[in-house]
Parts: C-alpha cells; structure tokens; sequence
DNA sequence: CGCGGAATTGACGCACTTCAACACGTGTGG
DNA sequence: CCACACGTGTTGAAGTGCGTCAATTCCGCG
C-alpha cells in the first residue's frame, strides 16, 4: 500500500474516529489494503453518475468533491460537499444504483474500496461496524441541518451557517489556518449548495463583509467574527461529531 | 414478548429487509427482547427532547411521529415524519445529546431497546448490522430529496412530492387503501415540514385539488393522478428504498 | 493580447410571507 | 342546551426577499 493511502487511513481514522479508536480503525483498513484501488482523478471528473450502478465506496484522501442532482428544470442541487478524510459512495451500494452524482472540484486522489468489503468489515470488526454506522449517521446530522437552512433561514443565516460548518469541519481535518481556510468554491457553486441564485450570494457576500463577519480574498476564507455568526445562524457543531461518543465510549 | 412486540418485529423485518431477510430479523430482534421495554405514550408527548440524553433507539409499532427542531427565530422545520413500522433515536446514541425532539402526533406504542444492544447486535449479527446500517442510510436517502424539495421545487411541487412520498411509504407499511391513505396532518405541520407557511399550504392545496392531481376529505388523502405528480414534482421512489438491493442481495 | 469564466451591479417581476379577518367544527363548562 | 373558547381551515390585501434578465468589469490563462 502506497504511503498516500497509509495517510487516507489515518485521515479516515481521525474523521470517524477522533475519540479512542484511530489505530484500530487504520489497521483494519490498512489489513484489506490489497483488494484496494488507488486513483487520481482530475478537477471536474464525475465519479459516480446517478442511476449507475457500482460496487464500490470511495475514500477521499486530499481533494474537494461534491454529491448533487440535477432536476428536470435543469437546476442544480448540491447536497454536500465531501472533504478531505471524508468518504462518499455507500449509498451506492445499498440502491440498485446511485442516487446521486458525485463530482470533483479539484484534483483528488481517491481510494475505492470493493463493497464486497462491507460484509467483511461487518463480519470481523465490530469497530469498523461502529464507524461505518457511525458515518452514515453522521451523514444524516449533516442533511437535517441542511434541510432547516434551506428551509427556514434567510440567505444571510444561510451563508453564515454555511462556512460556519466549512470551518469546523476542515478544522477537524487540519485544513485551516488560525481562523481561516481555502476553499475552492465558485459564487455559482455555493448558490447550487445553498438553495440561492448566484446573483444573489454575491449580494449577500458584500452584505458578510460590509458587516464583518466574513473576508473573502480570492479562495480563501476568513471567520472574522465567529461568536456573531454562530448567533444569527443557530449554529451548534454539535451535528458535526464534534464530541460524538456512545459508540465509541469504551 | 407480547405480541404486539411481534407485530412490532414483523413490521421492523418488513420495512428493513423487505427482499428476503424477514425471519432472521425478526428472530434476532426477539431474541434480545428481554432486554427491550414497551410503551404506550399519547399525542402531543415529547418521547426526545433535544439536547438531552438517551440510551435507547425506539422502534415504533403504530403511530405517527415527527422529528422537528426549533430556531431561535421561533420558526419549527419538521425533518421528518416517522410512520409505522419505522424507527428513531439512533441519532441520540452517536451523539453525546439528541439533536432533534421527536414527539407524537397520534397516540403510539413504541419499543425502546437500549443502546448497548446494538453492541450486541453488530458482534453477533451480520444480518442486523446491515438492517442498521441501511436504515441509516435511508434516512440520508430521505433526508437528502428533502434538501432538495426545501430549496428547489415550488410549493405546488413540494407538495406534489410530499403526498408521493408518503403514499408510497404508507404502501409499503401496508397502510394504503387503493390510492388513498390517513393522515393525522394540520395544514400546519404540513407547512412546517415543507419550509412554508401554513396560509401558503392552504392555498397550494386548493390549486392541487382544482387540478385534480389529490383529492382530501378531512385526514383522508388521495392520490388522484400518480403520473402527473411524478412528471412534475421529478419524483422516483428508488430513494425509499423500494429496490435496495446489494446488502441483501444474498 | 484576447478569450472565457467568474464577480459585480442595476432594474424589474413574482412566489411566498405577513397581517388580518372570518367560517367551521368540536369540546368544555356554566 | 347554549355560550364560549380554541384549533383548524379559508380567503383577501399588501409587503418583501429572492429570482430573472441584462450589462459591465475583473481576472486567470492559453
């Protein structure tokens, strides 16, 4: 096994693991190393198509990709955005075929883990059976908080909520720097995460900056006052497994 | 075990493992049911409240519940309705406080089997491991159109695709009589679940009646033109899990 | 240099909200 | 048995947040 996926591993382990389980949880990964696929995918590569078929799930090591749909009015929604350490595809696994489509917003280098592994990994460990439920679960906290935002909160709460949880989330990942981070984000893709018209995200960004809550300087992001927009937006990262525990408690 | 506990079991078999798991299911679930505690609560109680602390997952055998949060704002967004037959909580085990409430909205009797029953359940079962892991995967699966009912369909399609959704879950639970199913649902909640208000709902439904794509008398809807409200409000049910399929291929 | 994608700004329209009033049924107490 | 409260449904009128359309500028990159 190659050293880049040695650091997946350990990235997979920190993500669903930060508690008590890392070595564990890395080894286990690691044990099946050989029945792994190692690939680089360039920026704007589909991954996986809705309504294909597939039979693995995928481990993102170092790069941005994103889960969307597109309805028959030709909009675009972005359902999540998958993160260095983070994994995406079991869905696929479970439906006839995918729900979704996956795509890459930047170079990334991914391993795909055969399915078949699953009951492998259910089968022998009950502590990979932990993280994997623990994910899908997590999975869940992330939808439901992105549900109340398109639903019940205006496009300013919506904005501060979303790099809110940009923050933490690469924060747990050892992506960011003080209070800020990179985010390879267009207007246009914020607005199809968000629910928003692009248009409108760029009037509402000025609005952020005006009021100091958020500096934008190219691709990179800055938290100016976090203690305001954790305010206006409701936001608690708790959702984010910030200080999950039960499963992992022994 | 009573037998309303059996029926319980059937249902919980029926609504996870619909393609060729239902006895094993059942019979580990009953296995463990010493262990499991019933109860037989009223409308309007609140079984989860949010930030507090549980240590059981509930199984619900015959009543309409609903998962919700409110905001700061005072603004209630419904996540997610939980029918018959289908489960809650496990959310409340990963994390150290639940992040939702979850109340009734018509009487119900629930099983709550304790946390560390699932430790149980992943070392000896295979078989209910996936039912676990899939049930969470589903609830992502929901989760997920409902971001996208939320932030990119119309009211008249939101609707459309609420009333689809819940027909076919209700058919699945075998709760459907031809096109038609009850409902315990105010114009309100509907309007809380769907990101509207309650007046909007209203004025939606009257639309959707004219048209005669759904037809409501009192708690009773019907589903007047199925092809219609799926063309226009881009409905599948491969989401709901109708033709999951790997996890239980064998 | 010139091209194309992204950011920015303005004017206008609309879906949905907000506020307000009223109708209807159901239960509860006088 | 009526009176009243209360929850739910229904309808109208006015306000607004966000979308749509259109034009201009900025910036990276071949």
């Amino acid at each position: 096994m190659s050293s880049i996926d040695r650091a997946a591993a350990q990235r997979f382990a920190k993500t669903f693991a930060p508690v008590t389980l890392p070595p564990l949880t890395q080894s286990a990964v690691l044990r099946h190393g050989h029945r792994t696929r190692s690939l680089h995918v360039a920026k704007g590569t589909d991954v996986l198509v809705a309504g294909n078929r597939y039979d693995s799930w995928y481990l993102n090591h170092n790069g941005w990709l994103m889960r969307y749909k597109v309805l028959h009015s030709g909009a675009r929604q972005i359902l999540d955005f998958i993160l260095p350490g983070e994994t995406f595809g079991l869905q696929a696994c479970v439906f006839r075929s995918s729900l979704y489509s996956v795509v890459t917003i930047t170079p990334a280098s991914l391993t795909a883990i055969p399915f078949d592994m699953i009951e492998t990994m259910l089968e022998q460990g009950l502590h990979l059976s932990k993280a994997l439920l623990w994910s899908a679960i997590c999975e869940s906290a992330r939808l439901g908080e992105h549900v109340i935002d398109s639903s019940r909160r205006s496009a300013y709460e919506r904005l501060s909520h979303f790099f809110l949880e940009l923050f933490v989330r690469l924060k747990s990942a050892g992506l960011t720097v003080g209070m800020s981070f990179e985010a390879p984000l267009t207007q246009e893709l914020i607005a199809d995460a968000l629910g928003l018209t692009a248009i409108h995200v760029n009037r509402t960004l000025r609005c952020l900056r005006q009021d100091k809550l958020v500096a934008m300087d190219g691709k990179k992001v800055t938290i100016v006052d976090f203690e305001a927009l954790s305010l206006l937006s409701d936001f608690e990262n708790s959702y984010l497994g910030e200080d999950a525990r039960a499963l992992f408690a022994r």
